[in-house]
DNA sequence: TGTACATCAGTGAACGCGCGTTCACTGATGTAC
DNA sequence: TGTACATCAGTGAACGCGCGTTCACTGATGTAC
């Protein structure tokens, strides 16, 4: 039929719930959240306006289902960037950060996505689990990437969470195009990180007083 | 005349741009970003919604002006915590930490706002001031809580941009409500805000080998 | 192996919406003389 | 002190827009018998 889009040949798509994700997935890194529209993803997938709706209930729901995955290719970039590290617990730490601020530079508009309140993952539950999980790797791998010395002296949930803040803040000021001038033109996204990294990590290996010791550890 | 609005009794209203910065200020607070409109802003100032255009050129405009007095409300909140604190060092470092978080934590809009990249500083010089007038401030104020023994090895800029990347990155995850439960429930965010500055500063205190001397000083 | 039929995944037209923005206009203000 | 007039800051009606969403529909699929 002449009315049946460009890329079919059937009247069913036949993936159209997984090419809506990546047409949106598009939208979001060349236009923006503001250029996310389920009419633009039909449109990008050659189905009509009305189809995405037989996948996905509303918007938000499409929005989700991109930041879902994000977590879960950021989860895996990360797991990769440490994955090429040598055994030193110190250069893991630091691939850690390179892994996670690299990504969150290659990937600006989904990465505030993910961190945004719309989508929320309180209404969308998959969404709330890959973060969640997202969430627990990333403090398991920095928990794991410290040397064994340091971790006699575990520390606690809230002490991990400065690790993360940190690079939370990095990266949040790389993808908001945020940096002074004279940092940004100088210093290299990776080594911010690696910097930033090595700062934090001379102190928690100071501030083990601070820590709650973890009985029988 | 009959159709004149509520609130005056004039033709003109004497203070317009005031009153509609205040209103998008309101409908961001009570709304979010989407919920702030043109529209909705000079209904707001009991104006009709040609009226604005007298004063924005567009409806970005309006909300630089709002992020730009963010800056400056932000930068007040945080000189007057640490006004409010004695003349520790260290002490003085946790009040900068915590009237950041703080400030954040009340207007979590207003600060996404603020970081987003629209509206953009490059295309509002003022917003741009004012986001560099704080971002100096800040700095300015972090380096001058250090003690002085501190002080002698002048950290670069990149190390108190690590500082500042810390409070951004707490700063962050609070407003977007991305808190793991746990910590969520039994920490309030000043601790947090406190608990990372201390880290931090015990890796700063122990990072002098990373900082560039700066001769002379 | 063939056929009836329930179910699923699309279509296309239409709805109502609030929005940003423009336009010709008018009331108010203040300044030159 | 009074008046003409330029300028400014509002009005109100209208435009076009793309959007999210709904609806009755139809083509395709696959399963029971």
């Amino acid at each position: 039929m002449a009315s049946v889009g460009l890329g079919r040949s059937t009247y069913h798509h036949g993936n159209l719930r997984r090419a809506l994700v990546d047409s949106a997935a598009g939208l979001l890194a060349a236009r923006g959240v503001h250029g996310v529209t389920l009419r633009a993803a039909a449109r990008a997938a050659g189905v009509s306006q009305a189809a995405p709706y037989r996948h996905f209930a509303d918007k938000e729901a499409l929005l989700a289902a991109v930041a879902e995955e994000g977590f879960q290719a950021m989860n895996a970039a990360i797991r990769s960037a440490v994955a090429g590290a040598d055994g030193d617990a110190a250069h893991r730490l630091e691939a850690v950060a390179v892994g996670y601020v690299r990504f969150a530079a290659e990937h600006p508009a989904l990465y505030r996505l993910m961190w945004s309140p719309t989508p929320s993952g309180r209404a969308h539950p998959p969404l709330r689990a890959a973060a969640d999980a997202a969430g627990a790797a990333l403090l398991a791998l920095i928990d794991e990437t410290r040397d064994a010395g340091q971790r006699t002296a575990q520390p606690p949930v809230d002490l991990l969470f400065v690790l993360w803040a940190l690079l939370h803040g990095v990266a949040s000021l790389v993808v908001d195009e945020q940096l002074p001038r004279d940092i940004q033109a100088t210093v290299p996204v990776e080594m911010l990180a690696v910097r930033a990294i090595q700062v934090l990590n001379e102190g928690l290996r100071h501030s083990r007083s601070l820590a709650v010791p973890q009985p029988g550890s």
